[in-house]
DNA sequence: AGGAATTTGTGCGTATGTATC
DNA sequence: AGATACATACGCACAAATTCC
């Protein structure tokens, strides 16, 4: 197998596993067969498999353990990434949806931070809510290289989600930066609720294996109601 | 080299670079010797020296170039823990420092978050300063299990330095939520100089290999002069 | 309880491809 | 075009953790 093409092999095979979790052919808590074995199979060496396995590790969708073997750790959750850095709710949790106000396709912001390497891109704003609770309102600029154009449908939901079975993104690192600063004026007139100031939260993701940054938003949220979570491990 | 057996080669290795970063015997912009050449002076093998330069890059430490070499980017990093999770000026950046306001082993507040296996733990109270400039105040708990007692010299500098140098402790696992809240009483009279409402940051730091939590903190910071930085990668 | 079998982790060495100089 | 240097891939040996008998 593996006809190579311009992708390194443990590329190909990280994805094809990753496509096997998602057609659910792969389920949550299945272990795989032992390492050797899916190697001769798959007619690769141990060492490439492995690359491919602690790629998907890195993902949240496989655990390896030591002398028992590898189980696929894929999270009820729509996304893992997600849960990486959220907001949610000060009272903890929340269901996040959202609605997008609008997309466009521009030229880019100079004062954003550097992402992507086409010369414009995507602005997708939108107003989130955890549990039906306005939380936040955005602004994600997605580099213009990765899609031609991109619809409402699209992003309605969850918006990774569509980054990586869409667009075949992954999530490769974030910064993220939480300081002050003004509403923009185009958020909607009810939000926030009470009024208060809002903190902004400056997003910065990259994408695939290179970590040339491709995408650069700009979050506002309620602190009132609603805080920014961080994890690393 | 690379006689102490409990952690692994590469791991020791990309620590090895780490602090030739952070002590200034690398610095920013300089190109490494080739791999080859690298890994006989230390005595390895090429696969390890890679695998510690990879963790390096995933870090932002490194940039490897093919067919060209490696080479180092520090951007003033203190070390490798703080730049992931850290407060700096909003203007960008900050030389981090702080005073110790007290340190105190106490039984654990039961308000926070848990952590840790000991039934006490030490109590630290900190102001931060960036630049000069007080950024935050803070209220640390670390397990009593690690410690029988913190001097204030100890900890007056870098906190996650003397984790790892004296307590033998390195961090696996953060986890950050920024929200709302109200500046403890015992915070200095001065703080925050513009009189302006605190961010609260709940900070959860798990240590070694099995992940178990063995600190949490609670830090208050000015929005007006500071802002918080997540990366991951 | 204990030992053998299983399975992943770590480290080493090598060959070939590919980008840079 | 040639030399240099990192990227990818392969395979092996032993260590460490888990599981099973």
């Amino acid at each position: 197998m593996a006809e190579r093409g311009s992708l390194p092999l443990h590329t190909q095979i990280a994805e094809l596993l990753i496509r096997d979790v998602a057609a659910g052919r792969l389920i949550d808590g299945e272990r795989l067969k032992p390492e050797r074995e899916m190697a001769v199979e798959m007619g690769i060496a141990v060492g490439t498999l492995r690359k491919a396995l602690h790629k998907l590790t890195a993902m949240g969708m496989l655990q390896r353990v030591q002398g028992s073997g590898n189980y696929i750790r894929a999270s009820a959750k729509p996304n893992a990434v997600y849960s990486l850095f959220r907001l949610e709710l000060v009272r903890g949790g929340g269901l996040p949806t959202a609605r997008v106000l609008d997309i466009a396709r521009l030229a880019k912001d100079p004062a954003l931070p550097p992402f992507g390497t086409a010369p414009d891109a995507h602005r997708i704003r939108r107003l989130r809510y955890l549990s039906g609770i306005p939380a936040a309102v955005e602004e994600i600029w997605l580099d213009g290289s990765h899609a031609e154009v991109i619809a409402i449908e699209d992003v309605s939901e969850s918006l990774y989600l569509h980054y990586r079975q869409r667009l075949g993104l992954w999530i490769s690192r974030v910064e993220d930066r939480v300081g002050q600063g003004p509403l923009p004026d185009w958020a909607p007139r009810e939000f926030p609720v009470a009024g208060g100031a809002l903190l902004p939260l400056v997003h910065r993701l990259s994408f695939g294996q290179d970590g040339r940054s491709a995408e650069a938003s700009l979050t506002w949220y309620d602190p009132a109601t609603t805080r920014y979570v961080a994890r690393f491990s």
